[in-house]
DNA sequence: CGAGTTTGACCCGCGC
DNA sequence: GCGCGGGTCAAACTCG
């Protein structure tokens, strides 16, 4: 199911005009190509990349050495009983499952050259907690995707030492459409139906 | 009033 | 076993 969900894009907008790069392992991954994310030139050659810890990021249990794997089970799709020491124990259950589950999803970084620290993707996001972080100046944030079916899940975090850098770390696959590029995409798929009559 | 944000508390994994 | 750091929860709050 969320295996056959579109590869993340980069952000559609373009009033922050951001500019993206991938991490060194995700450049050489088969499911992120380079060229979904040009143009990513204008940080090459700079000295921004050696400023994260792509290790700690991306690397196990949350690495890219599961990407075969299947991304998610039924088990992740929360359901409410009605009875509250119910759901606060199926819900601490559910934690430490989807906390063991984390090393089955794939996760990619890029960063964005950006003012803005929520870039807009496309997809809608509810921001779920902000923590502060050992050797970083600004907080990470962390979002999940608020369609109902999706578990999809984000982290942003703003370099602290190139402020104008957002690092953006995406963790799972949407299993949906997104929302703005289909509601931009509708005109121009109603006149291609439209002129394919003829 | 519903959806989204804030924030302190809690849980877990990991290194020592 | 303990402490630390990262990730998540959930109640309270804000906003449209």
């Amino acid at each position: 199911m969320e295996g056959e969900a579109p590869p993340l894009l980069p952000p559609l907008s373009s009033h922050n005009n951001p500019s993206y790069i991938l991490t060194p392992s995700l450049a050489s991954t088969s499911l992120h190509p380079p060229l979904l994310y040009q143009p990513y030139n204008l940080l090459q050659g700079s000295n921004i990349l050696p400023d994260i810890d792509w290790v700690s990021l991306l690397s196990s249990p949350f690495g890219f050495g599961d990407l075969q794997k299947p991304l998610l089970s039924n088990a992740d799709v929360t359901t409410r009983t009605g009875n509250k020491a119910e759901d606060e124990k199926s819900g601490k259950d559910k934690v430490k499952s989807s906390r063991m589950k984390k090393a089955s999803r794939p996760r990619f970084a890029f960063q964005t050259r950006s003012t803005e620290d929520i870039l807009d993707d496309g997809y809608r996001w509810r921001k779920y907690g902000q923590k502060a972080v050992k050797n970083s100046n600004f907080p990470r944030s962390y979002y999940r995707c608020t369609h109902h079916t999706c578990n999809v899940k984000k982290q942003v975090q703003r370099l602290s030492k190139d402020t104008s850098i957002v690092v953006t770390t995406y963790e799972g696959i949407h299993n949906h459409p997104c929302e703005k590029l289909m509601e931009s995409l509708s005109p121009l798929l109603k006149q291609i139906q439209f002129l394919s009559r003829f």
